[in-house]
DNA sequence: GTCGATGTTATCAA
DNA sequence: TTTGATAACATCGA
């Protein structure tokens, strides 16, 4: 579910509202995502915390906590961070409360989500280091000097978060066909020119998408439990067999990297 | 009932 | 380096 723009869209609704509060208490009601152990050292840290803010980082949601700490959450599949208390059959993962605001609950349907307590000095959760966020940190000549050189498609490449943070299958669709550039074009054999046109075409595509406040295609839902409305734009995502909008050709359903991928096999050369 | 696909990503083999 | 397969999991639609 959640790509830059949602995570986004949590981020500003839970700054807004969570800003400066101090954690009471939590609970966790799934295991997989808080053994015993874990959730007996975040009781010995995280109650009695303030939260400085909110941040993002490509697709991660960090909670800055008093003390350095850190709350991070990648959200993966079907993760939602949602204010208010839960319905009496929701199954939530974890919730924070708060003694002067409403709880923070943590959704999940697909069980793909992760969340971390890090010292400040504690680094970060993945491995491999992200790359340059899409919105607040790719610079234009990082970008195409980025497609010259890889061999990968151009797709995968955007796909890629060691390469640039924040893009997932949505909106890597919306921004090729935008760019008219086929998904799985080698990306050293896209053009500097066209490389010059897809970064505008990400850039405007995600910022739509954020002030739309997200696309909500299935599980997504804002930090108020709302729907988003940026897939009542959507040019091809989940638009396969139907007609393209620019030229009315058949969009095609097809696979690039293991992902599913639509394009317009006129429109996209 | 079965099969394939769904917004993510880490890992492993080739 | 890159690719494809696989594994985490639950649900939906054909």
């Amino acid at each position: 579910m959640p790509e830059l723009p949602e995570v986004e869209t949590i981020r500003s609704d839970l700054d807004r509202h969570l800003r400066g509060k101090m954690i009471a208490d939590f609970d966790v009601c799934d295991r997989r995502l808080l053994s015993i152990p874990q959730e007996a050292r975040w009781k010995s840290i995280v109650p009695g915390r303030s939260i400085a803010g909110f941040r993002r980082r490509g697709k991660y949601l960090i909670a800055d906590l008093s003390g350095g700490w850190r709350i991070i959450w990648h959200l993966r599949m079907t993760g939602q961070l949602v204010m208010g208390t839960p319905a009496p059959e929701a199954r939530y993962r974890l919730r924070i409360q708060f003694d002067d605001a409403p709880a923070l609950c943590f959704y999940d349907q697909r069980r793909f989500g992760e969340v971390w307590l890090l010292a400040a000095d504690q680094g970060w959760p993945s491995r491999a280091p992200l790359g340059p966020d899409a919105v607040d940190e790719l610079a234009r000549d990082y970008f195409v000097r980025l497609v010259k050189q890889r061999t990968t498609r151009i797709q995968a490449l955007l796909l890629d978060q060691r390469l640039i943070a924040g893009v997932g299958n949505i909106y890597a669709q919306e921004a090729l066909f935008k760019a008219s550039i086929r998904p799985n074009r080698p990306a050293r054999r896209v053009t500097v020119q066209e490389a010059n046109r897809l970064y505008d075409a990400l850039s405007e595509t995600l910022q739509t998408a954020i002030a739309r406040r997200g696309s909500t295609s299935r599980n997504y839902r804002d930090a108020y439990g709302q729907a988003g409305m940026a897939q009542l734009i959507h040019q091809v995502y989940r638009k396969g067999g139907l007609p393209c909008p620019r030229c009315g050709t058949t969009l095609r359903q097809t696979r690039v990297g293991g992902r599913g991928t639509v394009f317009c096999p006129d429109c996209q050369r």
